[in-house]
DNA sequence: CGTATGCTCAAACGATCGTTTGAACCGGCC
DNA sequence: GGCCGGTTCAAACGATCGTTTGAGCATACG
């Protein structure tokens, strides 16, 4: 009743993080057991605690694998407009929003923004912490900017609304990858179009009056 | 190292609904075991499979408890003010967020809502097929009132927003009940601005140009 | 050749999981 | 008293969990 045992190409410790993306989306980090991941994957079950050392360990570099790459593009953005003089909101949410999209472009990475909602779902202390840590200075950076460009509101308003617009992203950004889409319209023209739909649901809900 | 074996007073099935709400919010419906949830309740372990005959209609059980007066007050709110000609978008939105709110105020409440955004982020299909099939109605309800109010809106991109508006309540409503709040503030008088908050966040997240 | 080193393997470890069992206890009713 | 339906109890069931072990295999270097 398990995956199907198909591997995917790669060594072992690519093929455990691949199965690994897949079956705590599907199925939760409580829910998938080493035995599944491990069968999915096409590994020996000990592979793991080898090669991550725990299955904590291997939690976090399913993280650290993505995040890592996520964030900096987020910050390269988010360098090119921050402090200029002429920045628009919009300039600023599509430093954060595009490269996440870019990311779910491809399935497995789509997989990896829904263990990505999980984990905001989750109240778990250690694993927030662990995000908190290694990422929290990129929400700091972003946040600093939408003070700037937003400062007729007070601190707990802004925070508020960046945590309503960060729910909204995070739970939509983890519906893609399964979504059919008509055929007549390139792959391309539809992610600029979902850039643009998210940024301006995200410029209404931080401006509004 | 589980939690503290006290027990609320009421029958035993409320106590096991209570302590199911308080440790599935805390570690999931999967991480949270049996033997946990009945030692927290002051039960014996095996009064689960007796009184609800299984962990998973236990889980049912714990959403049917609270969502069928949440959803309740919803469909009443909302006939109140449906296709009356003076209606605004305002009214349609309080109807549904306020409800949740008043739920979440007390302390079991706002546990409910933290477990509500876990089968949110979750894409179990058990679990959803039980929420649509038995409360599938309401958001048609709400959606249809959505879609007067908002005719310039193509159907796609209304169905669009109001997943986003969703998710950023859904996530919103989840971190409540561990806020601690100024005392010169009222209970009532926070939580109507509460409600204005996210009202205006989700006018303005569903009805910008 | 011998021998290190990095990796994979089947097998087992103790712990914990959800569920079931059958005896014990309880109030109310004949 | 005797009995009975509803409930609670300790104990055990087989299954599965994360982790560890030690032998086996391959490749590289002296």
């Amino acid at each position: 009743m398990d995956g199907s045992p198909v591997n995917s190409s790669g060594s072992t410790k690519e093929r455990i993080l691949g199965a690994a993306e897949l079956l705590f989306a599907q199925r939760g980090f409580e829910g998938a057991s080493l035995r599944q991941l491990t069968a999915a994957a096409g590994v020996n079950l000990a592979a793991v605690n080898y090669h991550f050392g725990s299955k904590d360990k291997l939690v976090e570099e399913v993280f650290r694998r993505r995040l890592d790459a996520l964030n900096e593009s987020r910050l390269v953005a988010l360098a090119k407009v921050a402090g200029a003089p002429g920045t628009t909101l919009e300039d600023v949410l599509e430093a954060y929003i595009r490269p996440a999209l870019e990311l779910s472009h491809d399935n497995s990475g789509a997989l990896f923004m829904r263990v990505l909602a999980r984990a905001f779902a989750e109240h778990d202390d250690s694993l927030r912490q662990f995000l908190s840590t290694n990422y929290g200075h990129v929400m700091r950076q972003f946040t600093a900017e939408f003070a700037r460009l937003l400062p007729q509101l007070s601190k707990p308003e802004l925070y508020w609304r960046i945590d309503l617009v960060t729910g909204a992203l995070t739970h939509a950004m983890s519906g893609f990858g399964m979504i059919q889409r008509k055929s007549d319209v390139s792959e391309h023209a539809h992610r600029e179009q979902t850039v643009q739909h998210l940024v301006r649901f995200a410029v209404a809900g931080l401006s509004h009056p």
